[in-house]
DNA sequence: AAGTAGCACTCACCGTTCCCGAGTGCCAAT
DNA sequence: ATTGGCACTCGGGAACGGTGAGTGCTACTT
């Protein structure tokens, strides 16, 4: 028995599915592919191949569909991303380079990907946690409004408000923004905790009072919602699927409004070492999305360890290299307009 | 003939309609609602009804669906919007009063709407042009990229940065920032050209072209495309619908992420004079939303012009009563939270 | 004139039946 | 190991008829 031939016949569904979103039987497998043997043969392996777990029949006397295992091991071993054409790099490329800010940035990747995979683009923000400082600016606003702006390398802009005890001194204000201005350039903002801890002779009461109050605010954005926040487009893309995939829009809409499940697949795709991770139905381990595979990417490093990353989530019936090849360069893309 | 009782009779259907999700016949209507005649009478009315427009049948043999325009009459002249009840408006209260800044009150605001309308909810972010400034602040990062930063009264922070012809003087930016922060205070942005024209004299021509500059930005920032942006929640609530509704999902969706659609509909919405505005069917002008409605209404301003609208977007067979009586309370916390 | 009762008519919907053919599994032959 | 052959399964579509909700019309009542 030919194990490999059996790949073979494994990938052949999975391509052969997913271009018609049909179930595939072995008589069309062999008209479709050049196999060189003939039905009753296919017939035999891909009893072997149910047999493994790795393709189902929806109902007897059908064809043959991929289970998620199967997807699974089309997407680990028989399938290589193939890069993009050189046309479509440049469009990419010039696409994002128009962008004015950090904002238009993602806004323009994420849209652009969801164009490209005709899917459910998925763009994370690049993390506070891991960016480096490049500014600090404190803003009296009214009396006793404090107005504390973050900026980050990669270009990110957070600001939040204090209400501090006493009337605002502007001097003490111009001071403690200088003190900052001074301290956080290039710190990640986790290290901010320990940087004024030796100022308390320098200051009175009060003002350490304010400082820490900064500080504190500093780290509360942190932690805030926001920190984290993605940014969808394309969700229209999952209505225009032929088979009964649109139908059971509900629960996947309502997955990709609870921010909290992506973020908990973006950070488990973190650990993975793949430049591109995927995972596919159940592996979402989560109900509503059960039939959908989401195909990620780091970005905003050139080395190592990721900012943040990009993703399209579609069908589990889904054209897999191609996708990956195109999260894959947007990300690229993305981590050189980033770093530019 | 009495035209009363048919708009009684069509108000009855209208209301059975949204409830059932089915065609309402004769027979139904005068069981489930007294209206002290025969089901024949009742049939005559529908024919009259059907005459004028405002109902009409699936196919023969089925009983009738109000039209657009059956719609229309109902929401302008057979409804009045009834106040929600005293828990539901502290549950409103309470839950946008803690948000923490602008973002976190558009998040809050829209998600609440989302849940309490069961539709799809939107909150149009307070327009630039109309809000006055409270302040701008000038950051000198790096040698010669300025951020400029302005935070109007509603809480909206915004930022650009600018490249300076020359490196920058900390002491020229303190005294740009100081005669900025002098001018701009409660003047709306579209007012600021004419502000520092009169400074010719008291500059050098290179610190004046860097103050222009930073005029400049400022009003780019007006056009930008951020100025009027739009949040969207409950998208899911489309697939929940029992009829064929949820089917044709598609062209919704792809309206709804066509920023610009929703856009020109909540500049028309503005311009009508009731306090809360509907557009339903054909009336939106846009071939995806011919089966849905919008409700929307002006938040932002105790006064008169609203700064910017919040709705909710639903299927045509909607509560129209309830949407409109939840989408006026929140735009009005909303108005009372920015202002406070 | 407005309302009602009665009645014939229409037609979507539902369940039943039937047939077709794609697809399978198995077996004997190569 | 591969293949041709064959009996078997079963989903899906077409044809069919009955049912009932709903209508429009007409003749009668108030």
């Amino acid at each position: 028995m030919s194990d490999e031939r059996r790949m073979d016949v494994l990938r052949a569904i999975v391509e052969d599915y997913v271009a018609t979103s049909e179930p595939v039987g072995s008589r069309a497998l062999v008209e479709r592919h050049s196999l060189g043997v003939s039905s009753a043969t296919i017939r035999n392996d891909m009893a072997a191949l149910e047999d493994s777990g790795y393709i189902a029949q929806p109902h007897t006397s059908a064809g043959r569909i991929p289970t998620d295992r199967g997807y699974r091991v089309f997407v680990d071993r028989l399938t290589t991303v193939k890069p993009l054409s050189a046309p479509e790099k440049r469009a990419i490329s010039a696409f994002l380079e128009d962008a004015v800010d950090l904002d238009d940035v993602v806004d323009r990747s994420v849209r652009l990907l969801a164009q490209l995979t005709h899917q459910v683009a998925v763009v994370q923000y690049p993390s506070l946690r891991r960016s480096t400082l490049r500014h600090v600016e404190l803003v009296p606003v009214g009396q006793r409004q404090l107005l504390v702006v973050l900026i980050t390398d990669t270009g990110r802009v957070e600001q939040r408000t204090l209400e501090a005890a006493r009337d605002l001194d502007e001097v003490v204000v111009a001071q403690l923004r200088a003190t900052l201005a001074a301290r956080v350039a290039g710190r990640r903002i986790a290290e901010l905790a320990g940087l004024v801890d030796d100022l308390a002779e320098q200051y009175s009461a009060d003002d350490l009072a304010l400082l820490r109050r900064v500080v504190a605010v500093v780290e509360e954005t942190l932690h805030q919602e926001s920190e984290e926040r993605v940014v969808l487009a394309g969700t229209a893309n999952l209505a225009r699927s032929k088979d009964d995939f649109a139908r059971s829009l509900g629960p996947v809409l309502e997955a990709l409004e609870e921010q909290v499940v992506l973020m908990r697949l973006l950070s488990d795709m973190a650990e993975d070492s793949a430049t591109v991770s995927v995972r596919i139905g159940h592996e979402t381990q989560h109900d509503g999305l059960v039939s959908t595979s989401f195909v990620t990417s780091g970005y905003g490093d050139e080395s190592g360890a990721a900012v943040a990353r990009v993703g399209a989530i579609g069908p589990t019936r889904m054209d897999y290299p191609a996708t990956m090849a195109t999260v894959r360069a947007v990300a690229r893309y993305l981590t050189r307009i980033l770093a530019g």
